[in-house]
DNA sequence: TAGTATTGGAGAGCGTCACTATCCAATCAT
DNA sequence: ATGATTGGATAGTGACGCTCTCCAATACTA
């Protein structure tokens, strides 16, 4: 496959996919030549998966590619390869100074309080802090109760995608790697409907002032 | 309070300041003069949120003018005014084409299985449809069983959430539309901690092979 | 009242980002 | 042999979120 039937399999103009050949997003075809190379099935599906990436999961070339690096050479420990992974995805926060004896109370209190590991390392504790943050600047703090409930109804979850995981360790990193991305816009999409579908149940059975 | 003791107030430069006062999202203050104007605390928490939306959030200048439009001046139908503000909430999903019988056929089925309304005008349905359609165009498509796991999930937390909404109406709108968009990072990173923590789990638990 | 500082407002400039377009010499297809 | 296509490099583009500069009007300060 030549890369203009390449651009015809997978609907994207010649000048992009080079643009990610040069980003090193997609792996370089096999050259059979100076101006020729050979491309396969596999070029087309990651195409697929750069698209999904960078479209509805939102990430900019630089995360996309840090995200497919991990899943093309993952480290032999899962829980560290997620680690990675998670501090690609946005939104991006950078790291509290290495002084700061407690650079995440909000965040500490909380996975206490969850029963949860706190480890300061972890790029989603600066994103919960900050997430947390965020609702207090804007005059919606979220209460403990209420965070409580959502962390523990998400760990549940957590052990149901989990348990799903194929156990061939290539195809385990994958799956947590792209899961994590891909099903949080499922995630958001479905609260988003829930949130509608319950608001609308109110409107109509009387919201009384 | 001159736009100078504002930006000290706010810790954002005039120019910034300036750029948010053109763009209409902060509102302009009370002129007293043809060169002084003068604002108050509501400036103040207006940058806050402002913050909020188009950091952690992670909203456009233009989303955020639209969602701060809606708490400013919102509609007489809680119902509506979440579905304005959810349109405005990032990924932008464009409408199918009206002629479709049946644009969008995974969400539809997902929400049909749960029970909600399916109602193809709703910008989260796009939403929803565009997330799964990339899921599977990524070769990892979410199983309904999966996907009917976390909706009812999701369904319980909405309605936990809208208990908790104030019964005055100003109010209610932007816990609503704030509650939306705030939470929603919170939301993520809670998933992603609690992968890490039932991955850590397993990994230490002795992931064979 | 003279002189300096600050203000609101408008315009242009800047750095980043995700492409997109142009060019070129080597090679392929006929 | 000759026109099209290729990989590769370089430059250009349009959107975005600020940031800088300038200005005349006004405010404070002595």
């Amino acid at each position: 496959m030549r890369i203009s039937e390449l651009a015809g399999a997978s609907g994207l103009p010649v000048a992009t996919i080079k643009f990610y050949l040069r980003e090193g997003l997609l792996q370089p075809g096999l050259a059979t030549s100076a101006t020729q190379a050979a491309y396969d099935d596999g070029h087309v599906r990651r195409l697929r998966v750069i698209r999904a990436l960078t479209g509805p999961v939102g990430l900019s070339v630089q995360q996309a590619r840090t995200i497919l690096g991990l899943i093309d050479d993952p480290g032999d420990d899962l829980y560290q390869t997620l680690g990675s992974a998670v501090s690609a995805l946005p939104p991006v926060v950078e790291a509290a100074s290495v002084d700061d004896p407690d650079p995440y109370p909000r965040a500490r209190a909380a996975l206490e309080a969850l029963g949860q590991v706190y480890d300061p390392r972890f790029a989603a504790v600066a994103q919960l802090e900050a997430a947390l943050t965020a609702t207090e600047d804007a005059g919606m703090p979220l209460s403990e109760p209420r965070l409580l409930e959502y962390g523990r109804r998400l760990r549940e979850l957590a052990e149901f995608d989990l348990e799903q995981m194929p156990s061939e360790p290539h195809a385990a990193v994958e799956y947590t790697v792209l899961g994590t991305a891909l099903y949080e816009p499922v995630l958001l999409a479905l609260r988003r409907l829930a949130h509608q579908d319950v608001a609308a149940q109110r409107t109509l059975g009387g919201d009384a002032d």
